[in-house]
DNA sequence: GTATGATTCAAACGTTCGTTTAAATCATAA
DNA sequence: TTATGATTTAAACGAACGTTTGAATCATAC
């Protein structure tokens, strides 16, 4: 009856579950889902085999375990800023710059402070967005469905004179950005020797944020396009 | 000696490949690498398992063909668009809306003409961007690294302004908004119901260029964030 | 018609996967 | 100390994977 209690043996049994959801974290971002198997996993975070299915149940539940314990707290930040934003202003208008900081600015900042996780979440959500797995797919439509229609609302309510459409295609658009922004090594390495922007390495993380910012903030208040036929 | 000559068993042999790579691609769109495997490929392309081996060699240079058949056109057509830009301006400068239209525009539209793959292998490239696995990374910087370096350059002459790594970082938040806007039902459906966006399934895939242009633009041309420390 | 080489075929190969089992170990409660 | 239940351990399970093999089939060239 140790299992739910603050007891010694509880603290190692939560020691294993924490190491094995931060291994599983890092190498899921490393290798992805399918080419990281159970035993990549145990063995990362010195434990047995079996300790996965003992503790989650099974790979999937694992899996969703490792966004759950994080996503929760980024959601609930997102859905507590945007409540506070409409509390503080005058006649419940938002700014439509302070909605996207609240929901995209939250998220680059989770990556800065790397008590959990950090960059390497990021890495693996930024990734995961365009999964095509089944289960995957339910999971994250639950987590997110709350939060979005939340700052979807609210972008209307900020731009009342675009139309709604057009709001969620750009919210859709300022999302693949922000993925690209976050996953940086694994996309754009891809694509050039990224050549120019690196920098130094302590600079670049500290201005992605506001870099981001602006792009995405151009992209939404940019002119419509020519009415289609 | 009839494998590479116009003769009847080589239309076959080229109609066995052609029908593995089509049904490759729609399968690797739907399930990602992994989880597809040699026997659902066979098995949906309607030929023996061993055909994959024989015609291809391995799974991995299945997947490299696949990319190969479409990304070779596609590039080329990218470096032909800008060269034939480049000679008709008059002073060597080319407008920053020519040359994004010239890379991302020409992209979304042959994902509307679907003679060859089309939304498919959209789908499949907005993905893969963002693919951890090692090979797959290795063959899309050999396969990008020319035109993206020659779109780069144009950038940097056509917005002599503009610091050259916001430029890149730019490049790189627009190849991003644009895989999630080429993935669309992938990324945003998990992400909502979508709600309100698809009103006819006629008028969308249409007016998609227009819509992700106008984004594009105004990310690219937005006030530059404030100078870092 | 016969020889030749490309292609297809059914079957099997060895490996790795996620999961399960039953016993061993550990920490606590009585 | 003994009993109890949580946790860990080593070993094995069946299934599915990518690939290989050697014979059968096919179309063409001579």
């Amino acid at each position: 009856m140790a299992a739910l209690a603050a007891t010694n043996d509880s603290k190692i049994a939560a020691a294993t579950r924490e190491r094995i959801l931060d291994t599983a974290e890092r190498l899921f971002t490393e290798n992805g889902f399918d080419a990281t198997s159970m035993r990549m996993i145990t063995s990362g975070a010195e434990v047995n085999l079996a300790a996965v299915n003992y503790h989650f149940g099974s790979k999937e539940q694992l899996i969703q375990e490792v966004f759950r314990r994080r996503l929760t707290w980024l959601n609930q930040e997102r859905l507590r800023l945007l409540d506070e934003l409409e509390r503080q202003s005058p006649d419940g208008r938002v700014k439509p710059s302070q909605i996207v900081d609240a929901f995209f600015g939250t998220l680059i900042r989770m990556a800065e402070q790397d008590e959990q996780g950090g960059r390497t979440f990021m890495r693996l959500i930024g990734r995961t967005m365009t999964e095509p797995s089944e289960f995957i797919r339910a999971f994250f439509a639950e987590e997110y469905a709350a939060v979005v229609e939340r700052y979807k609302q609210a972008l209307f309510t900020a731009l009342p004179d675009v139309p709604k459409a057009e709001i969620v295609w750009r919210f859709h658009f300022m999302l693949g950005a922000t993925s690209y922004a976050i996953a940086g090594t694994d996309a754009l390495r891809i694509i050039t020797d990224w050549g120019i922007a690196p920098q130094d390495d302590e600079e670049a993380p500290a201005k992605l944020l506001p870099r981001l910012m602006s792009f995405l903030l151009g992209g939404l208040r940019a002119p419509l396009p020519p009415a289609g036929p």
